[in-house]
DNA sequence: AATGAATGAGCGTTCATTCAT
DNA sequence: GATGAATGAACGCTCATTCAT
């Protein structure tokens, strides 16, 4: 509620200047480019005082992580909130997912770190929860057009589906198209020409499957598109 | 064609055992906690030993990886053949995915790793061949029965789609799924009950909206399913 | 300017220390007898500190050697300000030379090992800096007495020699003599009985050969030893 | 005396193919590139067999320093009998030495090589002689010059000094220039424009200040230095 | 709160040498 | 004599973390 003080201000703005350099050295030399006596050196303070901000390296990891969370769940609440019917709606979820893997290859990074290794046992129960809430928040939003879409009857889930586990879907098969694309080379030798094509196809013939009306055979897919480039995501 | 020498067997077990143990320390405390030292130590060996089979620490990352990629082709060779009709065959596939995920959470793992950081900086290029040719050989143990299932006309592809587009979908699925399920342990808290269930469900709605017949209401999931279990997976 | 505070002292200290006993390491048991781990554990510190004083192995080899370099260096200095002629001035370098390599025979093993293999690659731009300018620093002390000796006319170059020709012939026999002296344990069985009086005699022969006035045989060379003693090294 | 056999020609030669690719690893990358594996692979025999030929890796140094020892005696030897008066025999064999060392400028690096580290306290008796047994060839052969100028009244030695001491002086200038030369970036910089020029011109300041005769000044240098050339080093 | 020197366990790797076959 | 797998001590180096100032 205060104002912070001008101090209180840089010791925040030391924080962000942490993370952005540590993602920097994430990015360009992978983890184990990541070293904090270097991030001390380039933040022109010392190794201490980076520590007094994040307990161990962990839990900078996790906080790049939150921050690229935070970013997708933004974008997905203004995705969600286009104008239009419950499926177009849908679409520009997905469409900003897309957009945003291939604007911010190197954020997905950060959220495929927290699923490897050890970082959550040596973190917090604060930082911890913070992540969990970014995934909730996620998950609310996009379940909320389902939800939506079932109040106005463009969508009937069958018996024993929640929206939730409709979610589910989309977000595996998201996750994994990514996954598969960030990390393997060889994609077109083993015959998957346009991958990002593909998992656009996938996720409409999954709304379909669930009857999720109007059809992507009912409407003008490209146009749709063309809105969301414009009204969502600022593209020209 | 020669027998190996009592000594080669020796010399092979040994490489056998080595991976068995970094299996132990990568599944018990993750990527940080496999240890050239610690190996050579379990397996009453030197570190020189262990260097003769393995040139670094990556190649047995690697080496395990390929173990894992290796048995899971098995397992789909095998689901592939399973008696019935293309969609049966597929859905066998399905299942011994699922099933190997279940029964070897760990496998998945090694996996994983392929997908991060620095490891296949460090490898030759023998090693990374056969990563290369163990997914090969799964895509097209895959393929082969949609390529099936379209010549017995069970299944018609729209135009511009591969059969391989198609199992990329599905393996995106699988694999957004499982990475999901092994690292979200608030799944249940975001609302999703039973995400493997979830997973099973989507690919037989995936599926059925490419009109692979017979369609998922077409047939009785359950005792196909039991068929598996006993004809593929051995499993009473 | 500013009084170092004693935690600076301390570090200072350590630096040396840790020079003291890297010496004693080579001089007892060579180049190989070198050992980061060892040093640490003299010093009664951690190898990451030693670490911080020099950044490899390397480092403190040329460490050493320049320390050799600028104690020679300011003996050089003192000894080319001997009361005197210049013949009489460039005698007191040269015999502090002797005086050097019989005092200290362990310094010269430094030096020579700063002309083998990949010290050089390893280290720093800095510390090559201190190296050249130490040996530039000699050879103008040394070429100064050659200058000043032509122009109070003892001595007259012949065209196309440069007073850095003629210090270049005296290091030469110098530096071959003590290196053949250091390795050679036959050097009596080779008819050589006292190769450090036959040096000397090289060296004056070689001045003599020159004109440098006056001859060796003008002047009381003993007397002017013994006066080198006393006042250039302090020898009783 | 007995003819050798077939098998006993065959370990020979491998005795030289050991040297030799032991060579070009020392010369190609240093001490530290010569490695017993490497030798083995390279031979295309094993390890145990290179040790059947050498016990240990200082013996391969000792018996390449000695090869280059052997060869520069054998040089030496025909320089010596350089048809002429003494003074230029004694020319033909430093115009031999520096021949040498600008032709093969590698083997100049196994002679060091024996100067330095602990090399000789791990090889054997046997090794050591061969070695002595070459610097007292080359003494000898040098000395012999020298002897017989004194026998032919072109050099008359001071009491006191013996041929071998003049021998050891000119020895220690040119290991000395050598030295530095191999070694030294900035001998350039430090005003030394040719040392090699250097180097033969004050080899000739010593001898003609031994009134070793006929005096430099009285001969035609150029002229003899290509007599030898062709003569002695079959150049053209 | 800030500093940065100190720590030291840990790491991956090398390689001369041995010895059973 | 030949082999080459096995050895294991040694090595140089890193870096997250601590803590006295």
């Amino acid at each position: 509620m205060s104002t912070p003080t001008p101090k209180q201000l840089q010791i925040q703005n030391r924080e962000l200047k942490i993370l952005e350099i540590a993602r920097e050295h994430v990015v360009s030399e992978g983890y184990h480019g990541l070293n904090m006596d270097r991030i001390a050196e380039e933040i022109k303070s010392s190794k201490g005082t980076v520590y007094n901000h994040f307990g161990c390296k962990e839990e900078i990891i996790i906080a790049l992580a939150v921050q690229t969370m935070e970013k997708r769940a933004v974008l997905f609440q203004d995705a969600a909130q286009f104008k239009g019917g419950s499926r177009q709606r849908i679409l520009a979820v997905g469409h900003a997912n897309s957009y945003f893997f291939q604007k911010f290859p190197d954020h997905f990074r950060f959220e495929q770190m927290l699923r490897i290794d050890s970082i959550w046992e040596k973190t917090s129960a604060k930082r911890r929860m913070l992540v969990k809430s970014c995934e909730m928040k996620c998950m609310a939003v996009v379940a909320g057009v389902v939800r939506d879409a079932i109040a106005t009857e463009d969508l009937v889930l069958p018996e024993g589906t929640s929206p939730e586990d409709l979610v589910f879907g989309l977000w595996s098969i998201s996750l994994g198209a990514q996954t598969i694309m960030a990390s393997s080379e060889s994609l077109t030798d083993l015959g998957v020409k346009n991958p990002a094509l593909a998992l656009r196809f996938h996720i409409q013939k999954i709304l379909d499957s669930f009857h999720w009306t109007p059809l992507s055979t009912e409407f003008d897919y490209d146009s749709i598109e063309d809105r969301i480039d414009r009204e969502v995501l600022n593209l020209s």
